[in-house]
DNA sequence: TTGTACGCGTTATCAG
DNA sequence: CTGATAACGCGTACAA
């Protein structure tokens, strides 16, 4: 015996056809039935226990009220507030968040992608795409909504949640000639990430902006959003150029960014100023604080969710991209560049405490 | 036209009967076919891009090969690494995670479990089981496999993955100690949760042990495992006692803690020492490095995965619990009483700096 | 407004 | 070893 009661059970103890009671229960279509019936209905499946079962209703309507997130890696801390936000707004929505990681590997991005197809998501949320990836076409071929978060895809016709990361970028480089700095470096995302592009163009811009494109840009890019990846770039950074100032495209960067200028014996903040990017949870409380370009985690979330439950209503994907506004939050990890300090005079050809 | 290709289509493709198909190319039962036809229709499914619908499957196997993942909030960053590994073990093993933040609210965790019994998850990993919530025996009427994550339960009949909590507070209590502290307090975690009160026995205990407990310890309970409870305890432990040393049952909790010293004057790891519980994520970059028992994150999902693996194998629960063994990490925040620094006097009845 | 009949894609259970 | 048949639980044209 089977102790899941169904619509056959509901029906038998309400004296109606099971079509009846599926329609009664439905908020859909309850008003295709009497209020009288609905009612009964309701306490009759109330009474004896009733569960829709999502499974049974899938298969029929080929919809799951599921959708998958899949994000690089859950540890990396920019992401859990923005699928925790996803989440919450989902849940909202009556769907269920299918969670996994891909480690930025493709061919288990694809398997996971397949799997979650298996599973009837009704949407994806990618929060890992960078462009070698085939996930895209995986998807139109499966015929499955998508919506980009963090990260765009060039000529990608599915719709993204992204920052203004050009934007981003240069209120940090702006701050950092604001403080009196001329000599900026910067420490790139991985190549083929929408987001190092963008923000590595966002920098340039800032530089020319303020006039100090005269000579090329220190700049090194990193082979991953990661702590180990930035401690390298940082290191060649040091040994192959003069700066005092360093905007850095991820906060990730920044803490092995941090751990190279300690190893070198600069101090962050005072000898070199750092700035990051993401603003994720606890950055406020390294040391030094870091200054950094806070973007909208929760709200990236929230329109990811928004973007893929209207894109799913609608059939048709939304043309336009979705970019929130990015924010400079100062904290102590940048200031005046070392020379400059009240007291010491302003050396022209040399101002800044070097790695040489 | 449907875009999808089903095992109908196979059978006609391949000239055999839908069922043989199935048995084809189900892994589990394809021995019960000829190799030839196994082959012959494993390559029209190929051939024709068959995608076993996991639904279906489900549908008629009451088995979704998915499983519900609960936690409290995953901005908390003990549980992305937890989470992590165990969505890897599950997928290793096939599986696919449902993921929800329950808020700690009952209400809400009650909705999300029913919500994942409707898609029909073959278990459930709850790492936000509380002593208020009905969870458990929602879970038992649902007839679903369960596995606590981090926190037991009292008296309940289903498998734990916890660490050692009382020991693990043991070896932080026991490390100040060693450093010469005499008078050590300690910010509990909140009633009804099985971490505070193995962490405070531990605590307890471990006083005991030093023969430290000729006077009531000075202990003063968060109402949650939050920055801002963390901070509300240190205010009204400073207010209300005397301390060289604490002992915190959670790191979030130092967070808080960290700001109320940093307001009262105090140094952490020189005029008063901290230990934490967890080794989160970060708390080795915070300013100054969290002295903290470190639990074996990974190893915590990874098992949790296994536990539940096998429980819906056998269709019986495990009985016992798997207790992880934590270990203690020195770092900044912890450090010899401030009198008993070398050039300073012992004064005996007063030998530390106090909030007074 | 309600009942009839069937399909969604797969697998379990019989026969053969 | 393979084929036929019936379910799994629900939704929905269509008919009444």
């Amino acid at each position: 015996m089977s102790f899941r009661v169904t619509i056959a059970d509901v029906a038998r103890a309400a004296g109606v056809h099971p079509s009846t009671v599926s329609r009664a229960l439905n908020p859909t279509t309850r008003d295709m039935v009497t209020q009288a019936v609905a009612a009964r209905v309701a306490e009759v499946a109330d009474r004896l226990g009733w569960r829709p079962s999502a499974v049974a209703a899938g298969l029929r309507t080929r919809k799951s009220r599921t959708i998958g997130i899949l994000v690089p890696d859950l540890v990396n801390p920019v992401f859990p507030p923005i699928v925790r936000a996803a989440e919450a707004r989902l849940a909202e929505a009556g769907y269920v968040a299918l969670l996994a990681n891909t480690d930025t590997d493709a061919a288990r991005e694809a398997l996971l992608i397949e799997r979650m197809a298996a599973h009837l998501v009704d949407g994806l949320m990618l929060a890992s795409a960078a462009s070698g990836s085939r996930a895209l076409e995986l998807c139109e071929r499966l015929r499955i909504p998508v919506v980009l978060i963090n990260r765009r895809l060039p000529d990608a016709c599915v719709p993204a949640v992204v920052n203004d990361d050009r934007r981003g970028m240069a209120l940090a480089v702006r701050h950092l000639v604001d403080l009196g700095h001329t000599h900026i470096g910067h420490i790139a995302g991985p190549p083929g990430v929408s987001t190092a592009a963008d923000r590595q163009a966002g920098f340039l811009a800032a530089l020319a902006a303020a006039g100090l494109d005269d000579r090329p840009a220190p700049i090194v890019a990193a082979d991953a959003y990661t702590a180990a990846a930035g401690r390298l770039a940082m290191e060649r950074l040091l040994a192959t150029h003069r700066f005092s100032a360093v905007a850095v495209a991820n906060d990730m960067l920044c803490l092995g960014a941090y751990d190279a200028l300690a190893a070198a014996g600069l101090a962050v903040g005072t000898d070199i100023s750092v700035t990051g990017f993401n603003d994720m949870p606890f950055v406020d409380r390294i040391s030094p604080p870091l200054t950094t370009v806070r973007i909208q985690h929760a709200e990236m979330g929230r329109q990811a969710a928004k973007v893929l439950i209207a894109e799913m209503a609608n059939g048709t994907p939304m043309s336009r991209d979705i970019v929130l506004e990015p924010e400079l939050v100062v904290r102590s990890s940048s200031g005046p560049p070392a020379a400059a300090s009240p007291g010491k005079p302003q050396v022209v050809d040399r101002p800044w405490r070097l790695y040489d």
